[in-house]
DNA sequence: ATCGGTGCCGAACATTAGTTTGCGATGCGC
DNA sequence: GCGCATCGCAAACTAATGTTCGGCACCGAT
């Protein structure tokens, strides 16, 4: 496969036109798809940069196939059309909070991990993101060290849900069952081994709910 | 939505060949590709039949769209393109075997019971299906009852891998860890509670592996 | 200034693919 | 047989879609 160059704009917002259109419709756009979505002139432009991008791997056409554009991952593989793909954006402790959401290192390791999951789950929650967990505070309710959950980003949560819960005055996230109790919050763990944090309600915010847990066999 | 009417064979047929095409393409067919497909001679009978199939919910078409083809599943929403579907062809004891892989009514009500899994699955795995898990003999591997685990027909397994079970004599399958020592099979639950079955080699047949489980949240 | 490469444009062209039309065969109730 | 609905066939038509062509503007190197 030849190298990746960098994309030049355009072509980086034909890229994006592209995973949008195949999130919304499940099937690929065609190139006057395309050119409506990134107000391109002409269907010449589009050809014209898909044909660079074919060559640099960022996707496959089907020649003379209406709609016969693939996207490629970064092995080359082609993603399954209308996959729902959701980044993992970090670690998550379920044993003690770490930090989670970490501002500064942009570009870490894990940053560009992806997961592909149940379509249905992208139509129904909308966006998503996944966390990689670490610790085994929520073995109880059948989540272990290493497997990734899947995370509906929301500001509230019911009692008894699982949520991400972010500690303001610590910055720290953690994975536990969400129980509000007056002005307090318990954050209980489901392992029986661990004892229940109990933090001030202001100081808990709520980043989102656990929709999917993906274990690897 | 109107009633769902027994579909003709002609009807199934291209039904089937439109899933397959879908698994095998990751974009839906033309009329034409499933003119080819199904051996019929002329565009006009694939439409004749898919304008039924639509009227009776099957499917929707996106007219005047290249592809404009959706399967929809029995509540009459939209599969995702390119989507894994995996049907759950029944349930599977996790506690005590019991039949699971019933020969008699081939029209059973969880039949065309189907779910959606991550694509890369059957990327990876080929062909799967699902069975629904009764009991919780398998709780400390993670799996609940009520959990659907996702199989890969195989017919050897690791030592340590979780299988579906075959036992010939009792005509029973169960989902256990596999363990082999010398002539005999064990078959251990992951429950602190349960015993493991010990079972003649000749008496047990591995049906499958399982590749994921996947839990409603 | 001149040349070649890149990126873009508009239009025309060729193929693919959805739709329509008219006709024939078959089966059913009367 | 007659009328009618179902199902299938072939051909033609139209719209959608991929592809190509000649030209223009910009820019850096020669």
């Amino acid at each position: 496969m030849p190298p990746k160059k960098n994309l030049r704009p355009r072509q980086q917002q034909i890229l994006d036109f592209i995973g949008q259109f195949l999130d919304d419709n499940g099937i690929p756009p065609t190139v006057r798809d395309i050119q409506r979505g990134c107000d391109i002139s002409s269907t010449s432009v589009v050809d014209y940069n898909l044909r660079l991008m074919e060559r640099d791997g960022y996707l496959k056409r089907r020649s003379e196939v209406a709609r016969g554009i693939e996207l490629l991952d970064e092995t080359g593989l082609p993603v399954a059309n209308g996959a729902a793909r959701v980044q993992i954006v970090g670690s998550i402790a379920a044993g003690e909070p770490i930090p989670a959401f970490s501002s500064e290192g942009a570009g870490s390791a894990a940053e560009f991990d992806i997961v592909e999951v149940r379509p249905d789950l992208k139509k129904r929650h909308g966006t998503l993101y996944a966390l990689s967990v670490k610790g085994t505070s929520m073995i109880d309710a059948l989540i272990d060290d290493g497997d990734v959950v899947v995370i509906k980003p929301t500001n509230t949560a019911r009692n008894g849900e699982m949520v991400v819960a972010w500690l303001k005055e610590e910055e720290e996230a953690t994975l536990k069952k969400f129980f509000r109790e007056g002005d307090q919050v318990r954050l209980q763990p489901a392992n029986s081994t661990m004892d229940p944090i109990y933090v001030s309600a202001d100081n808990v915010e709520v980043k989102g709910r656990v929709v999917e847990v993906l274990r690897q066999f």
